[in-house]
RNA sequence: UGAGGUGUCGCCAAGUGGCUAAGGCAUCGGACUUUGAAUCCGACAUUCGUAGGUUCGAAUCCUACCACCUCAGCCA
């Protein structure tokens, strides 16, 4: 495991919650919280954020609530509280006995709205949402008060209660708290509180007919669960003087501060929401857990583990400053786990066979192999070896550059663990095309060395032809062609820059002793990559995902 | 062009007035190698958006300018 693990990690935001701390701002209390919406799967961005805040809560001592921001149930489903619960355990964050859901506090809310009414400073607005709009004025221009901005208290008592009652269809009213339409800040232009919908909400059903707004709802959910440190992206550095207006404004029993960090951007992915709901609903992927996705689900099926992707959310660190990280850097964190924790084994993706002429038919040989070359604690495996066996295609050249290190007519290499191999001759198709190679062995190699010592420079991957297993073998490449997918001509948008072949789906063929491997199983194909069984895995027909490939150092000469 | 932010190596990112501007990723050399993997060694910002200023001394302080991001949902 790289060092980096091992550091703790320092940035602005623990900065900020280390000086709380010795200034004794919370009695010395952290309280964090992920406060996803139900409205979508997580994605790694979203791991940033949950590795923040439930990392500032295990490192300080403190505490760490998920919290579902349920406030709008025209869009929020069971299903996005069901999957975002199974992927915030499964990297690994703990809320204990808080699941939490700000529609838990509709009461609260709702008595609070009635004191800011009493104390004048919210009031229900008859405006249509294009008129409140065009009241709003613009960045440059201030807004104008609402005609219906000085009902007295007990109008707006009656209007606010008979909202909540269901008297009045969605959108004819809405709550607004009573602040300054002139102000620079947008958000602090009287901004809607409530608004009327009749829907049925996941968690309430029917009981409500009006629903807090985000701006709202956030803040005092905070303060009610007394969050200390109330962590979110940029776009709502502009939203923090409202949400302090809400909080100084009724008797709140704790007072958290929102603090703002830059969201992850990654190249070659997009990591909005809308665009990947998009990518589910038009059928571009095949789910949200199509391994080629950016989400939690579809990153875990794809065979990342939550421990690269830890690693990962601790090398790109916290700040303020807009940034996209390259794809590089997250196949950096997975291939760095796995090097360690995948064992290994050996498939071939495009076969070719091989005859070894003077290797005795019929017979069998069981060469055993080590798990992982470094780690001999893991073992070792059988694979039998034959008179027929199987190479990549891709290690076969009929004129071999002059730094190609693999098999050639005449030329000898290795195959890994178990004999030296010579090239005598080829067998072509009718298009003259290889489809067969004929070689010998020198059976005083067995194991992979021979007694005058002599050096092969190539070492390649082989497989029985009798006993190896068929397998489907998906291999993966970025979802989009460009780095940055925004990145399109007049008139397009994102999707004109899929990439037509983020999937290749082949058959080849693997040891038999990880035909049966269980779904989620990791191993490293050697010289190829990292692959994961895939849940459509059938017994004697395995699937696998290619997680990522390995580091390939090899030019071929210019 | 109102307000709020941000600008340090190809990509992230430390640095909060005083040794030669951390570290990671990527890249490029070389060693080692029964994975052209891993590992190991080495190279990689006289310069911190730009221009001035303060200071014995500035990426860090001041001034001006430039670039980029966010905000005009009854989304979050």
């Amino acid at each position: 495991m790289s060092d980096r693990n091992t550091d703790t990690p320092n940035d602005f935001i623990r900065a900020i919650v280390r000086e709380d701390l010795t200034s004794n701002k919370n009695r010395g209390r952290v309280h964090t919280r992920f406060p996803p919406e139900p409205n979508g799967y997580l994605h790694i961005g979203h791991a940033k954020s949950i590795n923040l805040n439930y990392g500032l809560a295990r490192e300080f001592g403190g505490k760490f609530n998920l919290r579902f921001d349920d406030t709008n149930p025209t869009k929020e489903e069971q299903e996005y509280v069901d999957s975002i619960m199974a992927d915030v355990r499964w990297l690994g964050a703990d809320w204990e006995d808080r699941l939490l859901f700000a529609s838990d506090y509709f009461g609260r809310l709702y008595e609070w709205a009635t004191y800011l009414i009493r104390d004048g400073k919210a009031y229900v607005d008859d405006l249509s949402a294009e008129e409140i709009r065009q009241y709003r004025g613009t960045l440059t221009e201030p807004g104008q008060d609402s005609p219906y901005r000085n009902r007295s208290v007990e109008e707006n008592l009656d209007l606010f209660e008979r909202m909540k009652k269901g008297e009045f269809p969605d959108g004819s009213r809405v709550l607004r708290a009573k602040i300054d339409m002139a102000s620079p800040n947008i958000n602090l232009r009287d901004p809607v509180m409530y608004r009327i919908l009749h829907a049925t909400h996941h968690r309430t059903g029917d009981e409500w007919c009006i629903y807090p707004m985000y701006d709202w709802a956030h803040g005092q959910s905070d303060a009610i669960e007394g969050i200390t440190h109330s962590i979110c992206t940029l776009e709502f550095e502009n939203n923090r003087p409202l949400y302090n207006w809400f909080l100084e404004n009724v008797d709140v029993p704790h007072y958290p501060r929102q603090i703002e960090f830059a969201r992850l951007q990654l190249t070659y992915t997009v990591l909005s929401k809308r665009y990947l709901q998009r990518l589910v609903k038009e059928g571009y992927v095949n789910g949200w857990d199509d391994p080629r996705m950016p989400t939690i689900a579809g990153l875990r099926r794809r065979g990342y583990t939550s421990e690269a992707i830890r690693s990962f959310c601790e090398a790109i660190g916290v700040a303020k400053a807009n940034s996209t990280v390259e794809l590089a850097m997250l196949e950096h964190a997975i291939r760095d786990d796995l090097n360690m924790s995948a064992p290994r084994a050996m498939a071939v993706l495009d076969p070719l066979k091989v005859v070894i002429e003077n290797y005795p038919a019929g017979q069998v040989e069981e060469m055993v192999l080590a798990n992982h070359p470094q780690q001999p604690e893991m073992g070792t495996r059988l694979v039998p070896f034959s008179r027929e066996i199987y190479i990549e295609r891709d290690d076969f050249m009929e004129n071999p550059p002059n730094k190609f290190f693999r098999l050639a007519p005449g030329r000898e290499v290795r195959l890994n663990q178990a004999y030296y191999l010579t090239c005598t001759g080829m067998v072509k198709d009718e298009q003259g095309q290889v489809v067969e190679l004929r070689c010998t062995y020198d059976p005083d190699s067995r194991g992979g060395t021979t007694p005058d010592g002599r050096k092969v420079k190539g070492t390649i991957h082989w497989l029985p032809v009798a006993q190896s297993v068929e397998a489907e073998i998906r291999l993966y490449d970025t979802l989009f062609t460009k780095p940055n997918p925004g990145d399109v001509g007049e008139g397009e948008d994102f999707t004109a820059n899929i990439n037509p072949d983020s999937l290749m789906v082949v058959r080849g063929r693997v040891e038999p002793a990880i035909a049966s491997a269980p779904a989620g199983s990791r191993y490293q194909f050697m010289r190829q990559g990292y692959f994961c069984v895939d849940p459509d895995s059938q017994p004697g027909r395995p699937v696998f995902n290619r997680t990522v490939t390995l580091r390939d150092s090899y030019k071929p000469a210019p």
